[in-house]
Order: structure tokens, then C-alpha cells, then sequence
DNA sequence: GGGAAAGTAGGGAATTCTCCCAATTGTTCC
DNA sequence: GGAACAATTGGGAGAATTCCCTACTTTCCC
């Protein structure tokens, strides 16, 4: 039997050498090579062709997300087990959407990792258990589990606008470094509020920070 | 030569185990236990008297800088070596005053670990070298590195009022859900806003985010 | 050419936020 | 006890926001 080629991205080195060292006890598995950035995790995907990539979500720059979607154009058969940290159920169905082979959480354990490895290599879909649950309550609960991504139902105006709401503008100031009336910096806002079905601004800005758009930090 | 007894503490069990992975690959440093929480960590911390607690800052519920203070309240001679994701120099300003014995970032590679426990088990202070040198580089340019914490300077009240806000709540909702008049609320909110220094609501949330007041996965 | 979508702009009303102020309570300090 | 202060609680007025609308222009696609 043949191990299961894995390249681990995430851009703590502590977590990575952490998570590294937790697979070598493992016979079955092993470890082809690391990445701190989704640039690098795309360059040695491609270039290693690993079974697994390992991938955390949450990296700066170019994120997991892009990534995925960037291997997966350039390589279907390689297979990607999502490292998150949320467990935001939204985030997850968009995720999902974009063939990943597994979630799991940072909060499982190293054997749930391990299962988790080993389903994916074998063709499975890995779901850790407690998203599982959650997918499927909404399911029974009728409301139908999103899988389209709204921030995309936004135009290229409309989430230029997000941006500067988030970072805290006014309509005032956001008219005028758009050159545009209050007015429309008004209309483009009701439409985000409409599409993403987020009512106050101040919950539009977790929003924007939870997908990247501004960093907190600013 | 003893060994250095350890404590580690994050919320995240990979991370955590990770972490202990590779400590276990060093003779001179034992893993006395693990703690997933705030509590648990502070639990533990009085009733095994570790040498260092290797403590994760960003964990829900009492967070680490609340344990830090209770541990260090209950028996000063246990030093916390602070594992943090964030290289924030406000933040970072704010732990330093809190006595503990080392910062390292979670960017770090596993030897940088090994050589800030040794470090913190020596008596020495430990501070990663990035978040030094940006420290350094503040004093030199005059700017006084801030060590006091504007929102200390809020009170119980406002502090609350401001992690409801923060959530996006409108101030009627926080009105409703404290039992005042949407007025009071008000009052409160602005109170915050001038002891901060921060004026569009927006940006409060991006605070509070930073300040880890609320998680942006609620 | 017709239709759909996006960006632009505005009116008007209701709500919410921001900023000024005052009353009450409790604490601390002469 | 009384002065001084902080904390909490509110009011009023004006600014900013959100939420109803409608309307025009451009662009792109069929």
C-alpha cells in the first residue's frame, strides 16, 4: 500500500510544524512539503501533485479559498481537505461548492485529522461532525442551505462601496471619493443591504472582515 | 537538570496538540497538561504550578489575558509565555503590562519555541524578534509606546454597551436588551466614542474586532 | 430594435445616530 | 455633613441613515 501524499498549507509555522509533526506518527501518510500562502501552496500543488492538499482557509494575501479554486482548474484529481477555523455555515456551503473532498476544524482532534486524511485519500467526502449536524439541521429545518455565494450577486460598484462602509465612511464621504451624489452612494448601499440580507452597516463590517474585503488592521 | 513543566493552553485541540508534538521531541521540557479554555487554563495553572504556561491568547469565553491576570494574581512565580496570531502593538503593549515573560507569534518556526521557552525557563524575558524590533523602532522614532488602554478607561456599563454595538445591534435593540431607554443607550454609546477617540459606529466594530471584544465568527 | 442589467440621480418619510444638556445615585475626600 | 467626582440614567435638536418610490442613460445580449 502506497502512503498518501499530503502537502500542508497554512501560514502559522508553528501550527504547520505542529500538524506536520502530528502526521509523521502516522505510517500511512506523508508529509511531501509545506506552504505559508496560497501562492505557494498553488506553485508546489502543481508542481508536486500531491494526493491531499492540507489547506487552511485563513492565510494572507492570496487566501485558501482562491486557491482551491486555482488547483482545482489546474488539476481536478488532486484532492483538498479544508483547515478552518469557523465553523460559519455560510462560509462552509460556499466552500463546499467548490469541490473541496473535506472540512475540519482546528478544534478537532489529531485523530479526527487523521480520519479525516484517510477518508479523503480513499475517495470519501469528509464532513467533521459537528458542521455535519448543522448542515443537516437546517436541512430538516426546511430553510434551504445556501450554496450560492451573495457577496458575488454584488457588482463591481456595489462592493467597491462595501469597502469604504466597512472601513467606516459615511454616505457624505463616500460621495465624494466615488464623485458620485449621496444619493447613489445611498442606492448602491440599499442594494448591498438587499443582497447580502444584512440590515445594520455595523454587521455589514463583521461581514466584510470575516470575507477578506478590509483587514482590521487598517 | 530538571525539566521545564509546561502548560499548554489553546482552544484549538489541533494547534494544541500540535504544539505538544513537538515540544515532545525535546528532553529538557515535560507537558504537564493542556487546557482548551480560559478557566480550564487558570484551573490547572493553580493546581499543578507549572513552570511556564504557554498561553493562547485569542480563546473563547475568558480569554487569555484574563487568565494571565487571575494566574498571576494566585501565584506570581508561574510565567506565561504568550502565543499569540496577532503582532497588533497596541495589544501587544497592553500584554507586556500584564507581567508576562515572553510574546511569540504563532508565525514563528518550532526552534524559535524552543528557544523562548528556554529563555522564559532561564528567568529571561522573550519577545519574538519582529514584534521587538517594531517596538524598538516606535521608541526610536519618539513615538511613546502607549502602554495605557483607552478602554480600560470605559466603564462595566459602556464596555457592555460597546460589545453590543459592536455585535450590530441598533441602540433600540440595546435598549430592549438592557432593560433602559433607547436614550440611555445613547448616552453610553457616546460616551465611548469620545474616550476612544474612534467616531463612526463602523469603525467601533473594526475595534472591537481587533480588541477581540467579539469574534467575527458570531 | 427590444429587453435586461448596471450605474446614476432624486423625493419624501421614518428611523437612527450624534451631540448638546440635566437629574439622580453612590463614592471618596476633606 | 458637605464638596467633588464618576457612573448611570434620561431629554431635545439636528444630522445622518435607512426605506419606500420613480426615472434617465449606457451597455450588452438576443
Amino acid at each position: 500500500m502506497s502512503k498518501t501524499r499530503i502537502l500542508v498549507a497554512d501560514d502559522h509555522a508553528l501550527v504547520r510544524e505542529g500538524i506536520i509533526a502530528l502526521l509523521k506518527c502516522h505510517d500511512d501518510i506523508e508529509v511531501l512539503a509545506e506552504a505559508a500562502d496560497g501562492r505557494e501552496t498553488i506553485e508546489k500543488a502543481v508542481k508536486l501533485r500531491p494526493d491531499i492538499v492540507l489547506m487552511d482557509i485563513a492565510m494572507p494575501g492570496l487566501g485558501g479559498l482562491e486557491a482551491t479554486l486555482a488547483i482545482k482548474k489546474a488539476n481536478p484529481d488532486i484532492k483538498i481537505l479544508v483547515l478552518s477555523q469557523y465553523d460559519d455555515k455560510e462560509y462552509i456551503s460556499l466552500l463546499l461548492t467548490a469541490k473541496v473532498s473535506g472540512y475540519i476544524l482546528k478544534h478537532a482532534v489529531g485523530t479526527d485529522l487523521i480520519s479525516a486524511i484517510r477518508a479523503v485519500a480513499r475517495g470519501e467526502f469528509y464532513l467533521y461532525s459537528s458542521i455535519a449536524s448543522s448542515l443537516v439541521d437546517d436541512y430538516l429545518s426546511n430553510k434551504e442551505v445556501v450554496v450560492e455565494d451573495p457577496y458575488e450577486r454584488l457588482t463591481d460598484r456595489e462592493k467597491q462601496v462595501l469597502k469604504l462602509i466597512a472601513e467606516g465612511n459615511t454616505h457624505k464621504e463616500i460621495a465624494i471619493l466615488l464623485n458620485i451624489s449621496v444619493k447613489t452612494a445611498m442606492a448602491h448601499f440599499s442594494n448591498i443591504q438587499e443582497k447580502l440580507g444584512i440590515r445594520p452597516r455595523a454587521s455589514l463590517v463583521k461581514f466584510a472582515i470575516r470575507r477578506r474585503i478590509i483587514q482590521i488592521d487598517s
